[in-house]
DNA sequence: GTCTATATAATGATAGAC
DNA sequence: GTCTATCATTATATAGAC
């Protein structure tokens, strides 16, 4: 499903999978027409043949993976408990075949992939409603700013992997270079990784170089 | 100097500069020599004639962003005491003027940046070092992959400004936008997003899915 | 040092044969 | 449905005048 045997599949379908992985790989700019033709196994001229032009090839794309991000979505949230559900679990599971594409879009500019990110936004911001209110201390911001950094701190993990891998030593779609990177990823949320002391410190000098009018606009 | 007057500069800092912004707003693909030149108000020949190319006017600009960064950060620990420098103030900092060119050139595969990842790891990794020794638990992981995914998180948000920008209805680059993510990020460094409950669960789980063999190696 | 003009290569788009 | 051949555009690279 996320790696289809390429030979069962139609030629728009094969196609549509190479320009996935190019497009996820390279880039929508450094993929070429030419070079997803090649993975695909068909010619340059059915590529246009039967999605037009590669802007219109790469919404053709982005429609597939939300559909299929919806989908797998969906079954998982059939057979769990809501409420519970992670950002950090949604991606690994759902998003994970597609994650690389994903991150790509969104970098690239794809407007389909922004309504996902929009979206995201909002399952994170339900799961950090359940973290709020274990907190005893109020928030320094509204909780849809700390959901949209939340998710754009979360995806530069799988859009710098290349350079995690390099540090780590080991690439991260291997097994281990997952693992020690989905181990990593648990114990940072699971940790402070700032003293309230020095979080409060850093805000009040923050504040202080800033228009007092700022601060009070967007708490909770 | 983050944003000299051009008009004071000489063409070839001129071109560098406007190179610098094109580089980090377009990524490299997208950023054109005719495009760069036009910013910088000389014509394309004059490009080739300071740099040769298009790849070595890239590897001027990555030169000159890692001195940059090098210099303010010496000038930085030079007033203030080590081991409490956070990899969050260092970026602030430092970085920041350069901040959207370095995660640009990250993804675009810069060798220079890649290198310049490589020393920020080291950094975060010396700063988790007085993190965990206010840790009671074992880390689930090695200090070096955790600084690791640490850094690629916070690179995160420059990286997808453009959609935390939306999603917060300020540009990050406006004072109010600009403070908002600020305060996210303090937040969210200085409070617990997973129970630990939560997060050994997980951790037991995806340990349960891969060979034991893997477990044990990446420990401290 | 700076510009204009041109060469060359790559790419997306297109037309038409099978 | 699929391919080959070609066009038009764009970008980098280059040469040479001022």
């Amino acid at each position: 499903m996320a790696t289809p045997q390429l030979d069962d599949l139609t030629a728009r379908a094969r196609i549509r999978e190479a320009a996935l992985k190019q497009f996820a790989e390279h880039g929508y700019e450094r993929a070429t027409i030419r070079g997803i033709a090649a993975a695909a196994g068909v010619s340059p001229g059915l590529v246009r043949h039967h999605f037009g032009s590669k802007e219109a090839l790469r919404d053709a794309v982005d429609a597939h993976v939300m559909a299929e991000i919806r989908r797998v979505n969906d079954e998982i949230l059939a057979g769990s408990e809501r409420g519970d559900l992670a950002p950090a679990a949604f991606s690994q599971t759902a998003l994970r075949p597609f994650q690389n594409y994903l991150v790509q879009a969104l970098v690239d500019g794809s407007p389909t992939m922004a309504r996902l990110f929009d979206h995201m936004i909002g399952l994170t911001e339900q799961w950090l409603e359940h973290a709020d209110a274990d907190r005893t201390d109020e928030p320094m911001v509204d909780r849809r700013t700390r959901a949209a950094v939340l998710n754009a701190m979360a995806m530069g993990i799988p859009l710098l992997r290349e350079h995690i891998s390099r540090a780590v030593g080991a690439d991260m779609f291997s097994p281990e270079g997952y693992q020690a990177v989905a181990l990593a990823t648990l114990d940072i949320y699971s940790h402070t990784l700032l003293s309230p002391e020095l979080a409060e410190s850093a805000r009040a000098g923050l504040e202080a170089a800033n228009p007092p009018s700022i601060r009070e606009q967007r708490r909770r």
